[in-house]
DNA sequence: CTATACTTGACCATTTTAGTCAGGTATGTA
DNA sequence: TACATACCTGACTAAAATGGTCAAGTATAG
């Protein structure tokens, strides 16, 4: 099991975009220089974040980007979603409605990748971007 | 983040293994044939089993695999760890003891990893192969 | 002695990841 | 209006992980 990096680097990104909200959106080519991630790669992330309502953006000189919302309404769980970060537990490969795998029964393990998944989307239900705020208020790069 | 298939064969393959304890060991290609899992896969995942003393194996004709303790000894924690299946949330690159990436500081992310494995690994921790056991007395393939 | 079953290690096709690259479009400012 | 800045889009790709296969054994019960 692992966690990409593509739902590492948003949440980062969010973090920054947090920090260094001010008069003036913030531009992803500061965002790139602060956290040390590629600028194309950024874009892609922040693509899809907006799509998901999560932050908007503002062209033109001076523009970037600004949060949506308050950091204490953006749960973790909207972040990975929006970049398509999934708890995926492995699937069984052909599940019916009776069985999985073309058996005739579900397979032994199927009910506990449920319950595996509620337990990690409680967990980034439960956190959101404000709750990382507080953890890294001296951390200014 | 998702869960590969080995931590899920080796979940299966013990499931399977616990049922059909009996008077003979249980070998590899019984438990193939009814979990639909090729046998030189499953051969691999057994080898890292009985490495981490989950299961024990007689060699020769009737032979095969038995379970070194009791279903409910065995926890999940020490299957996916005996199969190399790490929840591993993704690292900084380069972590040095004051920062991540060559930064002075931690990354903004980093203390929620921590977190969210200690949170996944208490839930695998809980579970023994015995309570999956329980749930699946009705299916016989 | 031989069939069965475990053991080991090399190998590989496919998929996913983590980006890069190229070429836009929109807009604030001078 | 020009132009620099910033967002936007989609195609592409090297490297790593995944999910196995294949080959060649060794050990032992009967």
């Amino acid at each position: 099991m692992k966690l990409t990096s593509k739902g590492r680097y948003a949440v980062m990104a969010l973090v920054d975009l947090a920090r260094f909200d001010g008069i003036n959106p913030v531009s992803l080519r500061d965002i790139s220089l602060r956290q040390g991630i590629s600028l194309d790669y950024l874009e892609q992330i922040f693509s899809k974040l907006k799509k998901n309502q999560i932050v908007q953006s503002t062209r033109g000189t001076q523009g970037g980007y600004v949060l949506s919302k308050k950091p204490n309404e953006i749960k973790l769980t909207n972040i990975f979603h929006a970049v398509d970060e999934k708890v995926k537990t492995v699937q069984c490969k052909k599940e019916s409605k009776k069985g999985c795998n073309g058996k005739a029964t579900k397979c032994s393990t199927h009910n506990l990748w449920d319950e595996l998944e509620s337990h990690i989307n409680s967990f980034f239900e439960k956190k959101s971007l404000q709750d990382l705020l507080k953890n890294n208020n001296d951390q200014r790069n």
